[in-house]
DNA sequence: GTGAAAGCGCTAACAT
DNA sequence: ATGTTAGCGCTTTCAC
């Protein structure tokens, strides 16, 4: 293994004088510069990691603890960390990978100086995680929005604007009953957050215009055909849906063709998810746009300011937009 | 911060003591131990990553490249990521995040002593990587199998015998003229290992039988259907589907049963997915499982066998297995 | 503009 | 069975 002291030897220097010109931290004559950057170069240096920040108490390193739950969208969970880990790296952060449910591995992570900062996903309402978080002696962000109290920071979507937006649209359509077609049960009943506030936003804007709304969990894939027989077993007059379930849309919405409940003249569905997956069922839809991989580079964003001792962070929730991909008949 | 010496003092004996408390690498009278492990708990003691790793020349820590790229299958990777952490936890090895298109990442981990050992993800037939892998102080697997020499050892599902598995049971459905509806252009195009090795076993397997058999890329989504007609434009006699595309197969699926080329008593489709996923189908379909927690756990305790100096690793290969769900009228 | 040297918190000989 | 101590490779005062 390739150290400073070999760098130093090779270009003549001693070892702080390596040690400046890779941080830039003092001046240093330009040739000497050009001497040791070849020195670096020519011996493949790489800085040694642990001895970097056993001297220099920072890792470069962020904590992510992302959801290997059941019920949780992949596709969006993947793209949010893709956007997370390319910006991070852009300004110089690697990212350790902890689950949702190893509480101790975050705190390990954290006390055992592994990491400069914590990032959640996945939070719930009153998560637990956020107790311990707010103890440790690193930063930490949340994506998601708890209730109560924040003592810790948070990056999120909109969740609940978003439900304004689409009872705005389904009442523009025409639609006087809405239904809520949500995230699997076991998400919904760990209220997780953003189920929770995507709900109450959909019925406070239900309640506000005095439209009927109603919200009910839906299984993944084939299963959600059913839960649309079941809807309108109970309310045969309910005809907007709002779907906010990946896997379910596309069934969902087959559902809603078969039963004469959406037709190109009569759009029945708004769904809040990324665009390529909106895109991907049969028939044009309305839809949320949830920007996921803007999430995870504004999450690496203000994660990093934090580290850097930027201003307190606070909460900063994404605004949703709607994108309108039908003409129905009726539409003014 | 409390250190390793706060830890000592305070249970009365030397620092070495409580190191070797920690490690276990030495014989320690009961009494100390318990001294220096209720100092441990009492003081909330965490020893410095760094520190450790610089003194001892290990991390603990491996680096796994997952594929961000576009067309891969999110669900599988997910599956696998979500085996190899909490396996990999069990052997007390953290994950770093590290992104398949970054070449560099993966070098800079290795050679700033930031993991133990490299863990790669959606090789190619004919991967770039792997001759840099070579070269590092630090041990590496792949999660695939490459072509040509294998200068690093590699753990997959058999994507080759999958294919001549899933010709058998199409064949055995009475099929003769046979289509493999496969991964996305640019997973094909890139030359993925397990697109390759899937479409080769096809092929061959089809050859062997002397059935008629044809492979296609196919995008994700809906627009799949459309694939479906084109393959039938060309050769209407095409009756049995191979399907290894998760996010097109139900609209595989839907636009077969649509056109009466797939009927409970004449099944069509031998899908290659997760369970879970052939199961969201409407219907029931018989399907290769694809292994994916498995083969993440898999990997993770090769990869630690492999730093622990275990036994050359070589290549292993996890046998695919049919489930069938159809009962076919004509089956025997 | 550059060097010398004192740590950072651990592990692992080498002691006894 | 336990203590002493020399590093591990870097950053950062201090000194010039």
């Amino acid at each position: 293994m390739v150290t400073i002291a070999d760098v130093a030897e090779e270009a003549g220097v001693s070892i702080s004088t390596v040690s400046y010109v890779m941080s830039g931290k003092r001046t240093i004559s330009p040739e000497t510069r050009k001497r040791v950057e070849r020195a670096i170069t020519t011996l493949g240096f790489s800085p040694h990691a642990g001895a970097r920040s056993l001297a220099s108490r920072s890792t470069n390193v962020i904590g992510l603890q992302i959801p290997l739950r059941s019920g949780v969208d992949v596709h969006v969970v993947m793209e949010i960390v893709t956007g997370l880990v390319a910006r991070a790296r852009t300004h110089g952060y690697d990212i350790l990978l902890l689950t949702s449910d190893d509480l101790r591995g975050m705190e390990r992570a954290a006390r055992g100086s592994m990491v400069d900062a914590l990032l959640l996903m996945d939070v719930e309402s009153d998560d637990p995680r956020i107790g311990v978080l707010a103890q440790l002696p690193q930063p930490s962000l949340l994506i998601g929005l708890p209730e109560g109290r924040r003592a810790v920071p948070c990056v999120d979507f909109d969740f609940e604007e978003a439900g304004w937006l689409a009872v705005d649209r389904l009442r523009a359509l025409g639609h006087r009953r809405l239904a809520l077609i949500g995230s699997p049960e076991e998400v919904m009943e760990r209220h997780t957050s953003y189920a929770d506030r995507l709900a109450r936003g959909f019925l406070a804007a239900c309640a506000a215009a005095g439209v009927d709304g109603s919200v009910h969990a839906c299984p993944p894939g084939a299963e959600a055909g059913a839960l649309v027989d079941e809807v309108l077993a109970h309310d045969a007059d309910v005809s907007g849906f709002l779907v906010h379930n990946e896997s379910a849309l596309p069934h969902v919405f087959a559902r809603l063709v078969d039963l004469g409940k959406h037709t190109t003249g009569k759009p029945a569905v708004v769904a809040l998810c990324p665009d390529d997956v909106a895109l991907s069922v049969p028939a044009p839809i309305d839809s949320i746009a949830v920007p996921a991989e803007a999430l995870g580079e504004a999450a690496a964003e203000v994660i990093c300011d934090m580290i850097a001792g930027g201003t307190p962070a606070g909460v900063r929730l994404i605004a949703p937009t709607l994108t309108v991909r039908t003409t129905p008949a009726t539409a003014k």
